[in-house]
This record gives structure tokens, C-alpha cells and sequence, in this order.
DNA sequence: TATTTAAATAAACTAAGGTTTAGTTTTTGT
DNA sequence: ACAAAAACTAAACCTTAGTTTATTTAAATA
């Protein structure tokens, strides 16, 4: 399955509704795949999945609501939209506090569901930049030596690299050298820079 | 009124609600102020209330809905917490998504509406505190002269003061001089701090 | 094992930043 | 209109940061 993929899942124990969503959301042009049961997506779906899901919320053994738990806890942010023909309103209220694009109630015209998935598509296009944008911070942080870890914190308190030599114990020129080499490995030309790109990560110093 | 105050703002027509639920919430020791109409709430209450909304979705004139709408506009973030007794899903979803705490339908446990109440307090502590500090921020930024206010975005960029002393068509030593005062007006003590809190004003330099 | 590569160290030198002092202009308040 | 305060300017001096080069040590690889 290509990551870069953009695809609606629909998941529904309703085959027919399986079908007329389908065919619904194919012909505006988006791809489609389609899950009997939530057991069936999960293996079906890799949790870098880029798109969205309509979810049915009543299903048997696996509810909607336990859906978005799941996914939830997988670290999977795909946007979700419900659609629900006999869902009650503190369902409603659970699933869009727990961050669901919308919660449609059956019978909903069709314009209903096509705006949520375009919010939902939007949605999950920033996400996805955002989270590419930290993977890559990240992958640049884990190339820094554990010296070059040790002062990062350092500067980014503000201390000078001669506080910085004294509580490392080693001279002022060494922690220089660290420095500059942690600026180019986190591919930054300058300080204020190298704060707004770690304030993105969550560093240790950060809770301290 | 004491801005200080956290006060429980019920607002219902029908006044055997009134009294169930502002005996309710004053059994906790909380403040309660009761208004039958919208219209009486935001003639008595200042935009910067602290404490949280109890609101009957359905009234005459203006709905609860309306009366969010009505805040957000304001600028108000007090949190709501909104009662139904004939809602409908659609309706809980609008709700929920632009912000509301929770969505409770009638009948509710009296812990269910107290348990809310204790989520739209935290919140709304939260939210107070960070806007006394963004407050703080552009106290101090209001205070920046012309050349300092115009020094700042050149910092912030990183630029060398040699640099940004040939943008602004001055010498070095002056852009040291403008730094520096900012600094101190701008109450910090190092450039990451810099960075970091005027990260949280919305500097047009931010939007370049 | 020998060899290479990466990491840590630090001195020397150059460039930039920070601070103080001071002169000039502009604004504000009496 | 005058005095006082604030803003803008800039030089001089000192401190700190950035860069280059080099040595030592440790780890990875042929």
C-alpha cells in the first residue's frame, strides 16, 4: 500500500450502505476501500494510512467509538467521521470530544458527507505535513553525539558557552566546537532558529 | 464585579430549572448567578467573567447556540457547558465542535453536571493564565519605540546586527543599542527567551 | 590486527555581540 | 515657550561567539 496514498475507509457491517457510500465517494473521484468490521480494517491498514474514515457507530463487537479509541492509542491520527442510524447524543458528544471531524446521523444528504470529508481530508494533509516536519527534526536530533545533546539544553536556556564549560566540566573552546557542530547537524543557521525547531520536539530540558 | 471571581453563570427560562440547578451548584460552595434570558446574561455580565456557562440550548429569542456564537464573538472564552431536554444530535455536534465543554441532556446525574462543571473551571483557569501572560507580553511590547519594534523582527530572523543596521540604513552600533533596550523592555535575558515569548504574540514578522 | 571513522578535546584567531558614555533630535508636559 | 524626558544616533571598549586547525581517544570495519 502506497503511503502516500490518499484513500476513504469505510467501515460498516451494512453492506449495502458499504456499497452506496462507496460508489457515492468514488464519484468524485477519491479511492475507496471498504471494511465489513472494524477487526477487518485493522488488518487490512497500516497506521501510516493518509485519507480518512467514515465509521459506522453501531456495529457488533467492535463499536465505532472503540474504533476511535483504538486508533487513538496506535498514535493514528486519521481524521474520522461517523455516520450513525440510531446514535444517541452523549455518543456524539464522546466521539467529537475525542477529536472526531463529524458525526452524521442517518438519513444525511449526500453534501453532508462529502463537506466532512473534504474537512477531514484537510485535516489529515496538515497533520500529515506537521508530523513529517517533526519525523524530520527528529531524525536530525538523533544524529547529535551525546556531548552535542549534553549542550543543546544549555543554549537553549540562554546560558553562555562559558557557564556551559563549567558545568560539563571541559573548556569553553571545546563546548563551541559542539555547538557549531549541532547547529549544522540540526541544519540551522542560527539560534533563533535552532529555539523554534527544538520547541517542536519534546526535549527533556523542555520539562525541566 | 470582582474580575477575580469564579462564578457559575446559569442561564435557563424556565425558572424551577433556575433554582434546582443554582442550589445545586451553590451546595459545592461555588458562586451561582442565574439569568432567565440571554438577554439579562449579557446585560450583567463583563466579556472578562471567569468561571463558566451553564446553558439551556433551547429559549426563546436567543438559543444556546446563538448565545455561543454570540461569546466567541466577543472574544469570550468563557467554557459552556450546555442542557437539553429535547436537543438532537446535530445540534450537540454544532455545540461540541465550536468549543462547548459538554453537551448534557435531561435527565442528568447531578455528578454529571458537577463533573463538567470541574472540566469548564480547569479550563477556564487555563485559559486565564495564558492569556494574563499574552496580556503581560504586549504590555511590555507596547512600551518598544518605532526602531526597536522595528529592530525585533531582524532578530528574530536571525540577521547579524551589521545586517540589520544595512536594512535600516544605521550604523552597528545603534541596531546594539535598540537590541539591547528592547531586551530589557521586553524584560528577558537571553534570545531564546526572546523567541520564545514573542512567539506568542502575532508579530506580522511571523506571517512573512 | 591494522586501519579508518567518529567523537571529544582545546588553543588560536577572527567576527560579532554587549555595555557604557555621550551628543543630537524629538516629544511631552508645565 | 521652556524644561524635562524619551528616542535616536554612534563611537569605544570589553566580552562572547564562531571558525579553523590539531591532538587524543574510542569505536567500527576491513
Amino acid at each position: 500500500m502506497n503511503e502516500n496514498d490518499t484513500v476513504i475507509y469505510l467501515v460498516d457491517d451494512d453492506q449495502s450502505v458499504l456499497e452506496a457510500l462507496g460508489s457515492l465517494v468514488r464519484s468524485i473521484g477519491l479511492k475507496v476501500a471498504c471494511f465489513s468490521s472494524a477487526y477487518e480494517f485493522f488488518d487490512a491498514v497500516s497506521t501510516r494510512a493518509r485519507g480518512c474514515l467514515i465509521l459506522d457507530v453501531r456495529m457488533p463487537e467492535m463499536s465505532g467509538l472503540d474504533v476511535q479509541k483504538k486508533l487513538s492509542e496506535l498514535g493514528d491520527e486519521l481524521p474520522i467521521i461517523f455516520i450513525s442510524g440510531h446514535g444517541d447524543i452523549p455518543m456524539a458528544v464522546k466521539a467529537i470530544k475525542a477529536g472526531a471531524v463529524d458525526f452524521l446521523t442517518k438519513p444525511f444528504r449526500e453534501e453532508e458527507l462529502l463537506s466532512a470529508i473534504r474537512t477531514a481530508l484537510q485535516i489529515d494533509i496538515e497533520a500529515s505535513e506537521n508530523l513529517n516536519e517533526i519525523e524530520d527534526i527528529k531524525t536530525h536530533y538523533a544524529t547529535l553525539s551525546f556531548r552535542e545533546k549534553q549542550v543543546l539544553p544549555f543554549i537553549l536556556k540562554g546560558l553562555l558557552n562559558k557557564q556551559t564549560a563549567v558545568e560539563l566540566g571541559i573548556s569553553e573552546a571545546t563546548v563551541k566546537v559542539h555547538r557549531h557542530n549541532l547547529m549544522k547537524k540540526m541544519s540551522v543557521n542560527t539560534l533563533p532558529d535552532l529555539v523554534r525547531i527544538t520547541q517542536r520536539l519534546d526535549l527533556p530540558s523542555h520539562k525541566i
